[in-house]
This record gives structure tokens, sequence and C-alpha cells, in this order.
DNA sequence: TTGAAAGCGCTAACAT
DNA sequence: ATGTTAGCGCTTTCAA
């Protein structure tokens, strides 16, 4: 076993074009140079295969590039289609991509953001699980952030520094509210709401769409796992068998609905319609296929960075149509 | 809005402390110390809520700490939850992940290795795409690799350094095997199964299986799309209608063979048979619910990060068992 | 246009 | 046990 060769270094570059170290860097990052010197270097550095290292560059700017990415969880396919969208970007610009997953957990992602700082990461796109307390020391540290998905909560003393922050959302008010008219345009009263604490402005938009006829029993809040999902689902079909219609604030707690319906015996449409937030591939295979509201999680994704390399002037907020799209789940009131 | 404050450094904490640098590293990094100055060491460093810059000790150490992660396609539910166990190992280990999507291409692939190395990144956990001759060179140049859910091609010259790779694999032959005899043992004798280019250990295992019964037209081959996957399902379906089951490599081709099925009025179970490698968790909300062969996607992961952390003596390929989960997908031949 | 040199924050070799 | 110092590879003044 051969022992791993010294990297080329810029040093052995300039030494073979026969130019200063400086040269070198500067032909390779575009600057000025004569004709001649840059053919040299660029020779020598193709001759030699030399690729500058990231190290070197990063200690002297004092900063690391790349973009994190923090999620809640990256086997939830619209996170997964979110982090696609973020690398296909972060591509473009040759830059890494960092991810962390929270669970959605204030506490994991304020480690996770401590580390960020410990390695000089300094852009980073975030759904964020935390409030203002965690991101605004971030925020002053230097870092450039970029929210998805949702915005932090209003957080008392920081809505200055947090307002500052870009973010690129699904339309939630409009998806939940063209649900909610589906819904109550074939007949529903009595419409339950299942959502994860992180979506509380769906919440909200559930609420306000509902609007007089709000029962608040029928909205209810689940954890982020699989389980709380199924606990959320199958706790409101018992306790309200009245409800025959439900909205899922998530793909994750749409699939707790229609196990929770089945175990209950509760037939979809026939018992009860169903939309679910997020179109994910196997809502069309779904027995019966979903009726969901979809959201461009790719393109959340994709946005969501191009603003945090674009770091200039910029919009504050940007919003991306959501649709619904009809399949098999939902029936009239019977 | 006030200017970013200069990071603390070493210094700071040294000075504060009253020792020399060298002193607070050492302290830090769990060297030997006194008592005594060890106690003032942390104490500043707290007060100066000091946390050292990755960015001088990589560059220091040249090698940046960290796993990367190269996948094909994060969106696949078994890639994601691969990479969640390598995101949870390295947690553990407190070390980042960066990720890169292959697009099962060794061109990007190789172009994703070369980033690697240009950030001196030296642990990688791989779902290869490309062949021996991209991982030598890296290998050589001092990556340690690790090679999850399948490994590399052989390659003519290269067998050797590639033989040196640890490896994290489900027992596809075993689970390919237990299908295959599952279906058979329902009366199947005409079985297609459906795999990508890079799944050419299963097709292997599928024609052992098989055994004399082959029929090379059976097994058919598709890229990494979704649309290429529901080519070959719907392609097989409907040039070989005499195919009374099929098992799939991979729960995308999977869902390409529901999909295709129902477009032909194929009827599942009652004139197919279906088997899927990959429980994922629609799996069960299918119409019927799909039989499948379940592998361990996240402990693979798990065991790969732990394999390219622990870089010392270790076991060669590790591989954990599949397991079939009988569901409603498949019925006897009619 | 080009080169020399400083210095980013850290660790490790060496000296005390 | 602790301090001093060199130096990792690069970019960026500054001077020629």
């Amino acid at each position: 076993m051969s022992s791993p060769q010294r990297r080329t270094t810029i040093k052995d570059v300039a030494e073979l074009a026969g130019v200063g170290v400086a040269t070198v860097s500067r032909v390779l990052s575009g600057g000025s140079a004569s004709a001649e010197t840059r053919e040299r270097v660029l020779d020598a550095a193709t001759k030699l295969d030399y690729r500058p290292s990231a190290l070197g560059r990063n200690l002297r700017q004092q900063r690391s590039g790349g973009i994190a990415l923090l999620v809640p969880d990256i086997t939830d396919n619209f996170y997964a289609r979110l982090a696609d969208g973020v690398l296909s970007c972060a591509r473009s610009y040759g830059e890494p991509v960092t991810i962390g997953v929270t669970g959605d957990d204030p506490e994991q992602e304020a480690d996770l953001v401590g580390s960020l700082l410990e390695q000089s990461m300094d852009r980073v796109v975030a759904v964020p699980s935390g409030d203002g307390e965690m991101w605004a020391p971030a925020l002053r540290a230097g870092l450039s952030v970029v929210f998805a998905d949702r915005r932090v909560w209003r957080a008392p003393g920081q809505q200055r520094v947090l307002a500052e922050v870009p973010a690129v959302l699904a339309d939630d008010r409009a998806g939940v509210r063209t649900a909610v008219e589906y819904l109550t345009g074939l007949g529903h009263r009595k419409i339950g709401f299942l959502a994860r604490h992180g979506q509380s402005h769906r919440m909200q938009a559930f609420r306000d769409a509902v609007g007089d006829a709000l029962d608040e029993e029928l909205v209810v809040p689940a954890r982020a796992s699989r389980d709380s999902a199924y606990a959320a689902a199958a706790g409101l079909l018992q306790r309200r068998p009245d409800v025959t219609a439900v909205l899922t604030g998530d793909n994750m707690l749409g699939e707790a609905a229609v196990l929770a319906a089945r175990e209950l015996d509760v037939r979809i449409p026939r018992d009860l319609s169903l939309v679910m937030f997020d179109d994910v591939p196997w809502a069309e295979l779904c027995a019966p296929p979903l009726t969901v509201v979809a959201q461009p999680a790719q393109d959340i994704g994709y946005r969501a960075a191009e603003l945090v390399m674009r770091q200039g002037r910029r919009p504050r907020t940007v919003t991306l149509p959501t649709q619904l799209i009809v399949r098999g789940s939902c029936g009239p009131r019977r």
C-alpha cells in the first residue's frame, strides 16, 4: 500500500510556472495578468492537476463556503424534495451542502447552529423549529439565514432582526382556504384539522377559513413523530365521530389519518373526506387516491438557496403558490 | 445594523487565563495540565464563550473533519433513511455531514468526489454509481471510503484496491431468493424482475434464484429516473402479458409497477402478484398493501458511518438481513 | 503587471 | 507542566 502523496500546492504551481504564488492566485481567481503569464500558470496548473485547497482559502477568508441546510426530518418526502432543491442550486454554484436534522426540536436546532458557527459556515437555509431567542444571536454572529417552508414565531424583543430574514414559503393561507372551501362546497360542516406544532401558521389559516363555524376541539396539534401523528389522527376520529372531513397539515399526518381511519373502520371517502397538505408520489397509489394541496417543495428549496447565495438586495419574502389536486378521497357529506 | 463582532480566538482565552496558547489547546483537547491551570483555562473559555475555529484546526491538520455522503437521489425514501442513519451516527461523533446527490451518474459522482478532495474531506460514505476507474484514484489520494447499499462493479485492474473498501450491504441475495421462492410457492412460473442498472447484483441473484426457468426477457433494466421506471414496468407488462408475478429492485420501480398495472387494467393481486424491494411507509397504504422485502436502510447508513469513523481494523463487508413482509399484493397463479 | 510578505487560528514539535 | 514558535495553503495588501 503506497502512502498518499503530498498534495500539490499553489507553491508547486508557482515554481513550475516561474512566477510568484500571488500571481497564481490571481490568475486562478480571474484577476488581471498578462496573456503570457496567464497561459504559463494555467499550463502549470493543468500539468500538475492542481486543485486549490479549500482549507487554505477558508482560513484566509475567515469563512467556509458552502450552504448549511437544517430540516426537521430528511426522511419526510417534503423535506427531501426541499433538500433536493437546495442541492441542485448549490451545485450550480459549485458549493457543498451540509445537512443537519433538527427533529423539529429547538434544542437540537440550537446545537446544530452552534456547530455551524464553529465551522464558520455563514450561509444557512433553515426550516426553523426554535423561536427568535435562538436565531437572533446567530444572526448577530454574522450568519446569513434564509427560512424555508415556515418562518420563526414572533419573539417579543426580536422582531426587528427576525423581520430582516428572508423566507421562501408556500402559500399556506390560500392552500388551506381553497381546501376548506372545497370541503364546505361538498357540504361538510365539521371539519377537523391535524397539524404539527410548527405549523401554527396553517392552523391560524384554518381558523380563519372556517370562521364562525370554528370548533376549537377539531384543531388538533401533533408532535413531529410518526407515532404522535397517528395518535392525533386516531384521537380525533374517536373523540369526535361527528367530523365528516379532515384536512392534514402535512403528508405524515395524512398517512396517519388514512391508517387511523382504516383501523377504526371509517371509510374514505364514504364516511370521511380527506385532504392532505403536500402531494407526495404515493398519494396517487393510495386507495382511494388522495386529494391534496400540492406545494412546490423542490422550488422552495431552490429559491431559498438562491436567496442565501445572492445575499444582495433581495425581496423580503417569496410566497409560492399551492394547488388543490382533486383525486378520490373526498365526497359529499352524508 | 451592528457589524458582526470579531470572533474570540484561542489567543484571547490564553491572555485572559494568563497562559500560553498551547496550554489552552492542550486543555481543550484533553491533554495534560495541572488542575489549577485547567480550571483557569476552562473558566476563561466559558467567560469568553470561546468556540475553537474548525478552520484553523482543519488547516493545521490538513483535513476537514466531517463525513461526506453520496447518494443517487435524496428524495428516494430508501436513501433518505440511509442518510438519516449516517446523520444520526455522525451526530454522536459531533461531525457535520456533507451530502451530494449523484443521480446515479458516474460523471456527477466523479465531480462530487473531486470537490470532496478540494475540501480535504477524507471520509466518505457512498452508494457508488461509477466503476473502479473512478474510485481507485480517490482511494490513492487518501480518501477513506465505505460503500453502502452496493459495492462497485469489478474493474479489471483495480480489484485489489477496491477489495480493500469496506461495504455495508443488505442481504440482496437472500432477499431475492426468499421473494422468488415465495412466488414460485404460489405457483408462479413466469416472474419478471425490474431493476436499475446499478442493481446488477440483485439481477444476478434473481437469475440464480430462478435457475433453469430463467427467461432473460423478463429481467428488465431501468435508468435512475421515475419516467424510466414507469417505462420499464409498462413495457414489461405490455410485451409479456404472460407474466403472472413481478419483483422490483427498489421502491420507485414498485411504484411504477403499481401505476402501470393500474393503467393497463391489470389487477393486483388477481392478475399479477407484486413483491417490491424496500419497505417504504406507503407500502401499507397502497391498495392492496404491498408485500415487500424490507431492508434496514437506516441501519445500513449508521453502520457505514461508524465504519468510516473507526477507520481502524474492521470487517471487510457487513451484510444486514432483509425480511419478507407478506401483505396483500400476491396471490396464487390463476 | 508582478512579487514579497503578512497573517488567518490552530496544533505539535521542541525547549524550558 | 508549560511556553515559544513554526507552519498548514491561501489571499491580499503593499511596494516595485
